[in-house]
Formats: structure tokens, C-alpha cells, sequence
DNA sequence: CCGCTTTCTGTAAACGTTTCCCGGAACTGG
DNA sequence: CCAGTTCCGGGAAACGTTTACAGAAAGCGG
């Protein structure tokens, strides 16, 4: 005649095994988190819970014990091979670590990622990771006032309290920039994605500083800004045209493909007429034809470390000081920046 | 002196507002649902909350209400365009019902996803829409025992009391191969994906049915199966060549991307030596060159229509029998199956 | 000024766990 | 057979909400 409780027909609970085993349910409790019971209880307790399909309720379980062993990862756009990738290094590492991944695709707008910011505080993950394109004010003044531990992958002001994983593109884009040079390329356009972005703003000084180094004026008809996205690269580069270009450099993968597509509408050979690079390495450097040269910034690596950062935080929350480290760009050539036609 | 409870300085509960406020637990938990309560009182509780900076604990509003608010949506790889085509989709109306999303990429392991489904159980979520790429029977075990409402994306076996929304592969596949016989192709190869999952299967019914309809006979040395992604069509091609094919036809767009890489490395043109299609209609069709001719087979419609029937499902537990609908293929023709070369 | 109705508010229980703290059972040794 | 240890198991509290219930306050007409 065990416990009173409620006994309604719903999912099973510790009550019905306490009830179907005789025993009381702090012993079901421990049998099933394999604290120690006599032989005779354990065998019991786990036969009832076999049978009645027993899932421990990972609500109640989260609110007693103040985690809930999820993490969260926001990125600007799921449909970036680039995040992508960072997401499958989270994952391996935060499942390894027994815990579950949520996705959140912010669609890099201000107000969602603060939204998920400050969803923080509602318990419902235990930290955050988080990949925003801009850093408003507002940005800094939700990662001040967090209510759980969070690691930025992308550039900080200083002065943030906050583990940050940065990507180093102005480098990354100087390197592009440079190995164009070399190939013999003097009239270098640029597809840039969005101005206001800090992505878009390093890249920009990295081909500027890479322009300089090379002794290269820089030409405003040769960029343009646009978004990401296949479509605006091909559009891009069709305006970029009427500048005559010999090379194009994209700001990621996504626009050299598309400037690809436009390069092979208009008739122009890749390498021999113009050159392409891109930007992320991503899988998509190698989807079309050429294969694209392209400049890695580590976002695997990025993905890993920030992981890694997180769950320490997690284990010593006030502990460490705040960590920023920079993986560094590697540029990795394939076909599409060949050397050019010798004739022309 | 109000309350005994706890006082710690951890985040703020309605307990640290009902005391700033003067008020009880109650009082802040109406005024926070805005249910009626005196003007003052509001306002004192109102003010309180926003100096605490209060968020609401979701995870015990959780468990009290027996909710979460918030949805599974379990596909087999995070990386294929068609299920972030998907998870936009449903991301469209479960936000709108004022549900988050929770994404899950299993790589098509069978464990896995027999892990997601048993997960229900956890109350985590309170529903789940599930794209298994194999049904095995212990999928349709899990299925009819699952712990809350499944919505499966492809096809079931009879009997299986699920709501599902298909695509229909069969007639898809047959689509393009008639129309590339229309283009005058008789050897058309066909790179398929692993033969024993459903999609597989569906494809390669479709794929006969149409040689049989145009009268061309079936050739093993025109078919391949590989796992789905860039690489294996572009190997899978490559070993192709062998029986000269005059079309490659693609299990989906990834392999078909990859098709086109390995027949430009081969200098063969597209399409007057080969043409090339696809399936999906996913962003990487217009991604390479030639754009790709592919099949549709309505990723975005089943999405929709998947979390539409999902959240029916939640109103109305156990009311409409499972439904299951077909989502209609449909032939998007580009340049890569163009007019073959006349000469030879 | 009294009793009625209508608001409003506070107490307490409940959601499903985990875990602290005892009391009792089972051993051990003398 | 008894005292001392050790081990197990049960009761109850706690996590942060929502909500049924009942009591207090306030408004109202007579």
C-alpha cells in the first residue's frame, strides 16, 4: 500500500516502479542512477522499469538539478556549409561530453540573437555558443549580463568578459590577395559580402593592406559589397565585368561559385581568363568546376576550441579569465587561380 | 515577512520579486500571465521583475504544465541542402505557433535515430517530426510506441499509425529519365544512393519503369550506388565513363554536382557529350556549371506540411486517423540536359 | 450600518526528480 | 545471545512554476 500520489494512466514515473516493485522511490531513484541497493531491490526496481518502458523525465531531472545537460549553438545561417562544418566539431566534442546540441539559425538578426542571449536565462541550456556577424552595443551589453556561461565565436571588442574563438580574415584575406598577385593577376576585384559586418570589415582591410603590399591601387570599381549567397556573387561579378577584371576574389565560397557561374555564362575561361578564390574552404570549393582555390580560416578548429572553451567554463565558471585565441588562415590553392592565358 | 523558502543570490525567481514587491508567489505568477489583479499590484510586480531582471524558469514552467513548447525536427544530414530546404520550412510555421525548433542530425544511423524517437519519452520536446532514411522494423516498433506525437518525412509501411507526408521518387525518377530520352539519350546512366534505404529504392523503381517506358533496356553497367555527397558522385562517375554513357542521371543534386566536376576534369562538354541530372531542385543545381536540370520533389511542400500535421496532432491528440499525403514531383529543366552534340 | 456580491490576494498542493537524514535490518564478533 | 557496525530503505524536502481554493477587502444597495 505504497505512497499516495497521483496514479493517473500517463507516462510512468519513479511512483509507478515504486508501486509495481514494492519498494519506496528514493530507492528507485538510486537503483536507476546505480547508487548502491541490495541485489534483490535493484533487480526489482529494474525489471518494473523494463516493463512499464520507464524514460526518466529529463524536466523534473533539470530542474532539481539546476542543469540541463543541453547546449545551445547560434549561427547566422544554417545554410552556410561554413557553419555547418563548426557545427559538426561542437557537436562531436559537446556529445562526447554527454551533452546534447540545440541549433538556432539567427539569421544573423540582431534581434533574434539577443533573443537567444537572453534565453539564457531561462534555463533551458547551460551555455551558449554563439557566432554573431555584428556587434552592436546592445551585443555587448547582453554577453556582459549573461546568465550563463557563453563563448563568442567571431571578433570582441576588448574589454568583454567573455571567451572568444576568432578567425583571423584579414590575414586570410591578404594571403588570397597575394597568391593572386603572384600568379601574374594585377586587376584584383573584390566581391565583399555586407559592409557592416566585422567579417566584411576585415576582409576589406586585409585586401587593402595586401593591395599595398604588392604596390596595387586600390580601385573602387573593382568591389562590391553584397550578401552572401550563390545568386549575389553571380550578380556581382556580372557588374564587376564591365571593370575587366583578372581575377576575382569572393569573401566566401558561396559568391566564387556564384562568380564562377557568372564567369562561364559570360563565355570567359577560369583560370586563363580570370581567376577565382574564395573564402571558408568550405565543401562547396570543391562542388563545381574548377575546383576552387580558397582560404581556410579554421572553422573546424573554431568550432572545436569554442567547444572546448565552453565546456570549461562550465566545469569553473568564475575560474579562468577570459581566454580569446585566433586560429590562423591557411590559403589553399586549387585549378580556378591556374596561371592565365599567355596570350591577351 | 513574507515566505520562508530559500533567498540564495542565484537568478531571480518569483520568490525574490514576490518579496521585493510585497506580494505572494501568486500574485507575481498572475501578474506575469497577465491575469487580473489591482493596478498597484501590477505595477509594483512589474517593476520589481524588470530591476531583477527576471526570466521566467522554463524549465519548471515545464513541468508543471506538462510542456515544453518546444519541437524535434530529426534529419539524417545537416549538411544536405533539401533538409535545411526543410528545417526552414518548418521552422516557418512552428515559430509562427510560438514553438522552437530543436534540430538533430543523425546521420542516417539507425541507433540514433531510434535514440530520438525514445527520447520523446524524456518529455524534452513535445513532438517530433523524424526523416528516417531506412525503416526498420524496429523504426515501426518505435513509432507505434513512441511517447508523444511523430510526423514521418517518406514513406511507411501500412499499417504504422503515424501521420506521414511522402515524396514520390518513384514517379520523380521517372520524370528525368524521359525527359532525357525526350533530349535523345539512350545510354543514361544512373548514380543512385545506397540501395537499401527507401529513397534508393523508390529511385531505382522509377528508374527502371521509365527505360521500360521508352523502351530501352536495363544495363548494370550503367548503374552505380554510393552514399550521397559530392565526392561519391564524382568518383561514381568517373567509373561510369567506362560504359560511355550519353546521360548521367543523379540520386540527388550533390551527386549530380559532382557528376559534372568529374566529367569537366574529363574534358567531356555538358551537355552535348553528357547531360546531367539531378533531384531535390536544392540550391546546388543553379550552384555549378552548367545549372543542373533536377527533380523537385517538394522538400519545402513537406516540410510545411509535416509541421502543419504536427501541430494538428498536438491540439488533438488522438482525434483524425493518421494521414499520410504525397507531395507531386516536378521536372525543372536547365541547361546541363540541353541538345546533345549533332555530330558523332 | 449591515449583508450581499464582486474583486483581489495568499496558502498550499502539484508537476517528477534527487538527496539528506534517520530508523531499522542485517551482519559481525565476543 | 547481545552489543556494536554497517548497510539499506523510507520519509520528506527541495528545485521554480501554475493554479484551485478559500479568505479578506472593497464596493454596493437597502
Amino acid at each position: 500500500m505504497h505512497g499516495g500520489k497521483r496514479m493517473g494512466a500517463g507516462q510512468p514515473t519513479i511512483f509507478s516502479i515504486a508501486e509495481r516493485a514494492g519498494v519506496s522511490i528514493a530507492s528507485v531513484s538510486r537503483v536507476l542512477n546505480g547508487v548502491g541497493a541490495r541485489r534483490d531491490t535493484v533487480e526489482r526496481v529494474e525489471r518494473a522499469a523494463a516493463e512499464l518502458g520507464y524514460v526518466p523525465n529529463a524536466v523534473a531531472r533539470s530542474l532539481k538539478g539546476g542543469r540541463t545537460r543541453q547546449l545551445t549553438f547560434a549561427m547566422p545561417d544554417i545554410g552556410n556549409p561554413v557553419y555547418v562544418a563548426m557545427v559538426r566539431a561542437i557537436q562531436a566534442v559537446t556529445k562526447a561530453a554527454g551533452y546534447r546540441l540545440l541549433l538556432h539559425s539567427t539569421d544573423a538578426v540582431v534581434e533574434d540573437e539577443l533573443a537567444v542571449l537572453r534565453s539564457l536565462g531561462d534555463r533551458t541550456s547551460d551555455g551558449l555558443i554563439i557566432c554573431p556577424i555584428r556587434i552592436t552595443d546592445a551585443h555587448v551589453e547582453a554577453l556582459r549580463t549573461a546568465a550563463g556561461p557563453v563563448v563568442v565565436i567571431g571578433s570582441l571588442p576588448d574589454g568583454v568578459p567573455v571567451d572568444s574563438v576568432r578567425a583571423d580574415s584579414v590575414a586570410g584575406a591578404a594571403l588570397a590577395v597575394r597568391h593572386l598577385h603572384e600568379t601574374g593577376r594585377r586587376r584584383i576585384a573584390f566581391v565583399n559580402g555586407p559592409s557592416d559586418t566585422v567579417p566584411g570589415g576585415n576582409r576589406d582591410a586585409g585586401y587593402r593592406a595586401a593591395l599595398d603590399d604588392c604596390g596595387l591601387v586600390y580601385d573602387p570599381d573593382l568591389v562590391v559589397h553584397t550578401d552572401f549567397g550563390i545568386e549575389s556573387g553571380a550578380e556581382a561579378t556580372d557588374r564587376l565585368l564591365a571593370a575587366r577584371p583578372d581575377a576575382v576574389f569572393c569573401a566566401n565560397d558561396q559568391l566564387a561559385l556564384g562568380a564562377a557561374r557568372a564567369l562561364h555564362a559570360r563565355g570567359l575561361r577560369i583560370p586563363e581568363d580570370v581567376a577565382v578564390a574564395g573564402m571558408d574552404d568550405s565543401v562547396l570549393a570543391q562542388a563545381g568546376w574548377p575546383p576552387l582555390t580558397s582560404v581556410d580560416l579554421g572553422s573546424t578548429e573554431r568550432g572545436r576550441r569554442a567547444a572546448d572553451l565552453l565546456l570549461r567554463r562550465l566545469d569553473t565558471p568564475e575560474a579562468a579569465t577570459p581566454s580569446s585565441t585566433t586560429a590562423p588562415p591557411r590559403l589553399v590553392v586549387r585549378a580556378s587561380t591556374g596561371p592565365a592565358a599567355t596570350d591577351s
